[in-house]
DNA sequence: GAGTGGTCTAGACCACATC
DNA sequence: ATGTGGTCTAGACCACTCG
């Protein structure tokens, strides 16, 4: 295959390792290089356009992170096949999608206090006898004065820091976290899963009980990933969904 | 703060810059490295370590995609903050999972047969009255003789070729479009939701009916965003679920 | 102006695949 | 033996930040 050679401007203010992966992306889309076929040489390129087999090599490695492309030493480097059949579904905490559409949304808190830890308690954060005391937290988020999800947290409450009105500002599970205790958040662990709501859950959200819900349990680990955190979450299913887009899709 | 010279082996088979990388990162994690303070600059640690600039940069380039680590120009390099808000679920084709847990499990082909395109289907393929036909698939998965999920696939029939019993070997959407018509699939949409099944669905799952399930609808484009498939597949909710981590955790 | 990261070069040697 | 990609070097110039 022929790479055109006009279309690099070296003296422009864009990188030539990001020109050279534009141009080569763009052939990939429109398919003149098809999935297999091989590139030509990081040596032929770096020859055709003058420039350092370095910056080839970063035009490259910036195809292979974007999954088009992949090296194989000593034989070359070909146009991988789209896998379309990876599903990741990226939330930022599920409701961003709902915040960047404008809407007018809050985060109310129904309850926090202190309460003692019973065994279940005790067990899911591995803390034995000495523990005592943990934080709780209920918080609805609702768009529109609509009710769309409802959250339980619970950490451990190891400061003695009062409960301010300004944890509405940050009701993350991860920033309770930091404000109210000595842990460091480092990791978390989520599952979803698909249920049907409770009486309970089904009053406050204001939907028919055995309604379809998602379902968000969140552990929240520190450095030595003992467990420092835990909610539940529960999402309206006719108000919540999880869109993926996979494959060679034009961004721009 | 201080890293230590005597912890890389420039004779190693092991490359330098993925030692450093390492390195800082085995810092960052234990803490010696906090979120906000900076790393030494590239000058600094190619003089400390007698390696080039460039080989640093590359180990800060790893850092930088893992998300540990932010560079910003004219200043420094900095440890990031984890961010755990962000959710990411990612499936491999939802069945990977169960299929790597090393489940005796198999598709079914319950039905395959070629329709006649209503108005509905010409809408979602956004095709004129000169598509006349599609081919539409049933098939189940199931695993130790436990039906698991039902999916229903539609893509335009262009080329005559006979279905095969081989089709099961690769059931998914895009290979299906593969084999069966002149389409090259490039990308994809998909839409998780939660459902109550429908009676038939039930029936099919032997589950019963109102039971909450997974509902992921998939769109299949091809190079010029032209929608070539589509199907839309139900999980029984009491057998799936979706976990996520984040942060850092250690992987190895 | 001094120091930082961002880009780029023109070489070098290596491990690997292929013939 | 040849050619490929993988690593590494020792410089260079630039844009940017900050005092």
């Amino acid at each position: 295959m022929v790479i055109q050679a006009e279309t690099i401007d070296k003296s422009s203010v864009i990188p030539i390792y990001y020109q050279l992966f534009k141009l080569i992306e763009e052939q990939i889309r429109r398919g003149d290089l098809k999935p297999g076929e091989s590139l030509p040489t990081e040596h032929e390129i770096s020859l055709r356009f003058e420039i350092s087999r370095m910056t080839v090599r970063r035009a490259i490695a910036e195809l292979v992170s974007a999954g088009m492309v992949y090296a194989q030493q000593g034989r070359g480097t070909f146009v991988a096949t789209p896998k379309l059949d990876n599903i990741v579904f990226e939330l930022n905490d599920f409701n961003q999608e709902i915040k960047e559409r404008g809407l007018n949304c809050k985060n109310t808190l129904l309850e926090a206090k202190i309460i003692r830890a019973d065994k279940e308690l005790r067990e899911r954060f591995q803390v034995g006898e000495e523990s005592k005391r943990f934080l709780y937290f209920r918080t609805v988020f609702s768009a529109e004065d609509e009710r769309l999800s409802y959250e339980v947290k619970y950490t451990i409450y190891s400061k003695s820091r009062p409960i301010l009105e300004s944890e509405l500002k940050d009701p993350s599970l991860p920033g309770l976290i930091a404000t109210h205790t000595e842990y460091v958040p480092m990791s978390a662990k989520k599952v979803l899963q698909v249920a049907v709501c409770t009486e309970e859950e089904a009053a406050i959200l204001g939907i028919a009980p055995n309604s379809p819900v998602f379902l968000v349990e969140q552990t929240i680990y520190d450095p030595d990933l003992k467990p420092v955190g835990w909610s539940k979450a529960v999402y309206r299913g006719d108000r919540y969904k999880l869109t993926s887009y996979d494959g060679w899709y034009k961004k721009d």
